[in-house]
DNA sequence: CTGGAACCGGAGGGGTACCTCCGCTACAGT
DNA sequence: ACTGTAGCGGAGGTACCCCTCCGGTTCCAG
């Protein structure tokens, strides 16, 4: 409530570069990073990365110089995406309307295991990112409360860290995965 | 169903050494080890394990060939006091039983983020940890159904994994985590 | 007490990652 | 086209980690 929807963009440090060729580089950087963050984690090796974008080591840092700056370009598009999708949701039915952005958001975290270790460290821009998050999806969980959807005994913050949990943890497949939200979630509609 | 309760201490491969000075390395190992997985996850370092037990880094690899050997020894004893919980609840109530281990299950996982972390890769010793707990928690769960008390449209895999992903994630505190669980919990008891 | 088996520590070789630095490249404004 | 400069790549120094190997030490059975 206390931040705006979507500054997370604006705050990030590290600028795209304006020649044509710098502005490929950053792209192809963000986008291998983004590879590998989701399949080593947060502590992926840079060199590898740039190997991966077929880029000087030195150009990764130019572009990013620490570790961390790399990560936060990475997960800021990902958190906009996100608060963008909840504004696309305020049409449908309350309850439906949060169980979609919910399952979003999941799908999200599903492969992004960096993102989870991430949430756990204390940092200005995570918490920013928190923020962002929770001025988008939070509406939605009152909206369903108002409309006596959802028990009202806990708070947004309640709901994403169980979806944010059960949707970071390895299932047998894709289904299990869904059946077991679909459970927990009957937990947040029931009011007893 | 497949698996006898407690074969997991048999199971693993280091053996205990018989003199008196090397026991006692051995179990400096062994704490240390279970230290350092907690605080830097699976792969933390051997050489820094070795140090923290005050034990040259070939004392380690003697005792421990590979960093799995290591890693096993730890978890194994975890493993063995929760499937020994879950039959000492055994004269409680159907509920009250599931739920008292789950909240057990995960006090324990709360700190174990390395567990986690295997738990999703595949491994034999893994695979025999499951199946002790399963075994062991099975019927919890089982007698619950039979009893009315939880919904029968789900199993005891995905019970474990749901608590299992609530439990490993950060929370602002104990009570929000136990508040978060109890409401998925929720979803486990009302058939609808 | 004593001999030898069991055990110890850590040096060292090979590997990988981090990050800096600087000579070269290619873009963009005139 | 020309030129100044923003941007490029990657060699190389430092640090850490893995794992092996072996000369020295400690235990304990007889």
């Amino acid at each position: 409530m206390t931040a705006t929807p979507f500054p997370v963009g604006e705050i990030v440090a590290a600028r795209r570069p304006h020649r044509k060729d710098a502005a490929r580089n950053y792209d192809a950087l963000l986008d291998a990073a983004r590879e590998a963050f989701a399949e080593h984690g947060a502590d992926a090796s840079l060199e590898d990365i740039a190997r991966r974008a077929g880029v000087g080591i030195g150009t990764l840092y130019r572009n990013f110089p620490t570790r961390r700056d790399l990560f936060e370009s990475v997960y800021a598009d990902d958190v906009n995406a996100l608060c963008r999708a909840a504004v696309e949701l305020a049409d449908r039915e309350p309850w439906e309307a949060l169980t979609a952005w919910l399952n979003r958001f999941s799908g999200y975290m599903v492969t992004k295991r960096a993102v989870r270790e991430a949430l756990d460290g204390e940092s200005d821009i995570f918490q920013s990112c928190r923020d962002s998050m929770f001025a988008a999806g939070g509406p939605l969980l009152e909206r369903a409360q108002r409309a006596g959807a959802a028990r009202t005994d806990m708070d947004f913050g309640d709901l994403v860290r169980m979806v944010a949990g059960i949707t970071a943890t390895a299932f047998e497949d894709d289904a299990q995965r869904d059946r077991v939200l679909a459970i927990a979630l009957d937990g947040v509609r029931t009011p007893r």
